[in-house]
DNA sequence: ACTTTTCCTGAACTATTATTCATAATATGA
DNA sequence: TCATATTATGAATAATAGTTCAGGAAAAGT
């Protein structure tokens, strides 16, 4: 009995799970939460319904595994980023231009987000906080990479946080904006924009090294 | 027959009305769309659930027109800067002040908007179109503004509409993150250090009259 | 006072869906 | 091969909530 290894049968289990988390995400980004039934997934999955509960207490625990899941990824794409060796400039450029990948690697997961953002609602047990952790959790550190940049004066003086906000805001409504139709090219160049008016205009100090 | 003038009893229809929007406004930015049922509203009306259907075609008609009705009192207030004889730059400071007397006169409506923003959710007949559209003719006149200023070359020329896209994401997060506990003294700052973060370094050309 | 229209009431109807569980299928180990 | 454990099935359950409607109350009109 002793469990050297992983047996056969609990990699089918794994498998199993994901091909279950795969077939809730297609259906919850085309549909939203509200609109998909634990029967629809489970026929999508190929399972039953009573399968599903094998895997996950419920149906809330199942979109919290897939936010968390999804949120990890994207978390473990973007902060090696702002962990790197890279001036505090470059990072936040670096970051800005991620998006394009961002976007292309997590496309369905981005828009699942997005249909929770303009939906009426039966607001459970408050589920989608992994989501949340991941941005509050890269937005610290931008926060950090921001006032490095300007204890070093890479950046002007302005306010650490505000510049962060708004920084995060851009992004995001760009992010949630460029989810509805994936154009690479149009995304590239609005988010050269987004660089230009932050990095280059806001934060970089150009010519101007004064007192 | 000749309806020369409104009827008392107009009136009262009006006015009853009125009074189950308002239950609504209250229930629903309390618990969101999906948790409050009809049946919680006719009570707090104190109507039955039927005379609900008397002035709504149902549900989401009541959602919508609650909507409409205050994004209309919203669009009322913010519109007229952009109408106003002011220089440009003034314009949009203006409008980012005007943050704080948003916040407290629509605390209810905009913690209703946030409840949305975090729930799962029945997605229906895609009802909240009204608040979108305000935010969308807000956008456009703020996007004229800035066109303008940088024409006068009261701005820098960056992208106009990546700048318009970035000060609305940065108001839109901050106003939302304000409603969760209104301390005005808080949002004055907050708001201050936007304004300046957009306009002072963003747009205005500072000490620099360049070539 | 009586009729008619308008408005209100709330129990009943309908539909949806998350969840359960007795049963069946399948895999494991000896 | 047989006993045991694991996993899958899907009809039945239970609870919720939007909507309807027959009947009653109130007001308006005459």
């Amino acid at each position: 009995m002793a469990n050297i290894t992983i047996t056969r049968k609990e990699k089918e289990k794994t498998r199993h799970k994901a091909e279950i988390l795969q077939a809730a995400l297609n259906l919850f980004s085309d549909k939203g939460f509200g609109n998909v039934s634990m029967q629809d997934i489970a026929a999508k999955a190929e399972f039953s319904v009573g399968a599903l509960y094998n895997f996950f207490a419920g149906k809330e625990q199942l979109f919290g595994e897939l936010m968390g899941d999804c949120s990890d990824r994207i978390y473990q794409m973007l902060s090696p980023i702002f962990d790197s060796e890279m001036p505090d400039d470059e990072k936040i450029r670096t970051y800005i231009r991620a998006g394009v990948r961002l976007l292309e690697d997590n496309l369905k997961f981005i828009r699942l987000y997005v249909s929770q953002y303009n939906s009426l609602t039966p607001a459970p047990t408050h589920s989608p906080k992994a989501a949340e952790n991941m941005e509050i959790k890269l937005k610290e550190k931008l926060l950090n990479t921001i006032k490095s940049g300007i204890r070093n004066k890479l950046f002007r003086a302005v306010d650490e946080q505000t510049a962060t906000n708004a920084l995060c805001a851009t992004m995001e409504a760009f992010v949630l904006k460029s989810s509805e139709n994936f154009d690479k090219a149009k995304i590239e160049q609005g988010l050269k924009n987004i660089e230009t008016l932050f990095v280059d205009n806001l934060l970089k100090n150009e010519g101007r090294s004064n007192a």
